[in-house]
Parts: structure tokens; sequence; C-alpha cells
DNA sequence: TCGTGTCAACGAAATACTTCGTACAATCGC
DNA sequence: GCGATTGTACGAAGTATTTCGTTGACACGA
């Protein structure tokens, strides 16, 4: 059994209405995308059928209109999706990244209370 | 003047290889890409063109081997990468991305201590 | 029952990315 | 000078991704 594909950009987009929503049909996810993802519903359609063969989500065919659910827990593709980036672009450091994202921009007070929190428990387990 | 766009995984590959060893042929690049990433010869010298024309890398002709250099700044295209990600799967929330990458391991001391360093000059500059 | 609207299935088309074969030019060693 | 080597240019093919048109099934109400 291997693990899921990594989701293209555009199965990601709806696997984060699938996420949020919880199950829902296609024309939810349809109406549910963001306007700077907005999509036909064929399209929307399609790559849930898609999403389905990879089985990235679960398809209930009970009713007229079928019910989609993700397959894939939200943080364990983050995680995937970190360590991905991580590994094309910063040579496998982790902590290098970190260190862009936060030189970056827009980290609130209390999130930055939460990385030292995670700082603490990391070390300390190494303890 | 619009900003290069985006590099493909591929591209971003050959971009590690000219950060590391400043500019290069493509014969250099080839040799220097890594066992997991090795390509033809023609195949990089592809992609250095089409970079080229991106203007990703510039391009010395002076000599019969044409010398490459990336034109873009490793730290600038890796924040460029970190914030994509950021918005495509975490709504935009650098925290949380953060939180994910260090709890998927990996993170000696020293990086710990660096990204300590980095969480107090934010603080403190906002003061 | 018939018309209208909703839905899934399918496939075609457009684009992006990657890979490499072939052709041809410049250069080197003899 | 000449063959072998090394280089660039060009284009084609293969795959992945995205988008959507068309078709036929189904359901509901008049």
């Amino acid at each position: 059994m291997t693990s899921p594909p990594r989701p293209t950009p555009g199965e990601l987009e709806i696997l984060r209405v699938l996420w949020e929503r919880g199950p829902s049909t296609v024309r939810e996810v349809q109406e549910s995308l963001g306007p700077a993802r907005a999509a036909g519903y064929t399209t929307v359609l399609k790559l849930l059928q898609i999403m389905s063969e990879k089985a990235l989500v679960t398809r209930d065919e009970t009713a007229r209109a079928h019910v989609y659910a993700a397959r894939v827990p939200e943080t364990q593709t983050q995680r995937q999706l970190v360590r991905d980036l991580v590994d094309r672009a910063f040579g496998g450091s982790a902590a290098q990244l970190v260190v862009q994202a936060l030189s970056g921009r827009r980290a609130s007070p209390e999130e930055i209370e939460d990385i030292r929190r995670l700082l603490d428990e990391i070390e300390g387990g190494k303890r």
C-alpha cells in the first residue's frame, strides 16, 4: 500500500474546501472556491474524479449528487508539502525554511509565542 | 519591470547548482547535479536556454562554452516559494507552516537557537 | 407524460514541463 | 588540413495538469 500522491495545485484548492466544509457535493465545492480559483462545474467535477482515482478523496454515490470527502488529513498533507519544499529549495534544512518564512512577514505575537513553545518542546524532548 | 517567474522543479535544481558553484558552463552544471536529478547534457542545456529566456539566468557568450549565472538571488527565490506554499496550503499563516516544518523533526539545537534569536528580533522590531 | 433543470461521464483541447535526438559549428591534436 | 571532440541550436515527443463542451441519465413538477 503506497501513500497517496502529492496533490497538484488545483487539487490542493479542492482539498482545502473539503477540509473546511467536510463532505461535499461537486456543486458545493465549486461554489466554495475562492474567487482567485473560480472554475466551471465540470472542471471541478473532473478534478474530483481524478482525485478519486488517486485516492485523495472518497466518493459516496448513494445520492444522485455524489458526496466527496477528503481522504488525506490536512496536517499530513501540509507536512508532506513542507518536506518537499525543504528538500527542493533548502537543501534539507527545515530551520532555513523557518527563517525565510518568519523574516519575510506577518506573524502575530501570539503565533510567535506558539512557535517558542514548540521550540521548548523540541528541545525538551531531546534532553 | 516584472519580477522573474517562479522556477519549475527542474529549474530550481539548476539554480541550486549555480548558487553553489557560481557562474558555470552547461557541462559543469550537468556534472554537478545530484544523482537524484541526473539529466543528459542537452536536457540541461535546454533548461538553461529556457531559463535564459525567462531571465532566471544570465548568459555570457564570450567563450565558446557559454557561461550561465543565476540572476535571481537564492534568498529571494526561497522566500517566494515559501510565500506560495503558505498561501496555497496554509491559508496565509506563515506560523502554521513553521509549526509543521518544526514538528516534522530534524532541526539541530544550533538551528533552534537561530530561530529563537530570529523571534527575538521580530518581536523587538515591533516595539 | 413531457419539459426543464441537475448531474455524472467522457473525451478533446490547451498549456506547461521535461527529455532527448539530430544537425551543424567551432576547436583541438596531429 | 582533417578527423575527433565539444559545444549550441532546434525541434519533436512524452507526460502532467487544467479546462470545458457535449452527451445521456435522472428527477421533479405541471
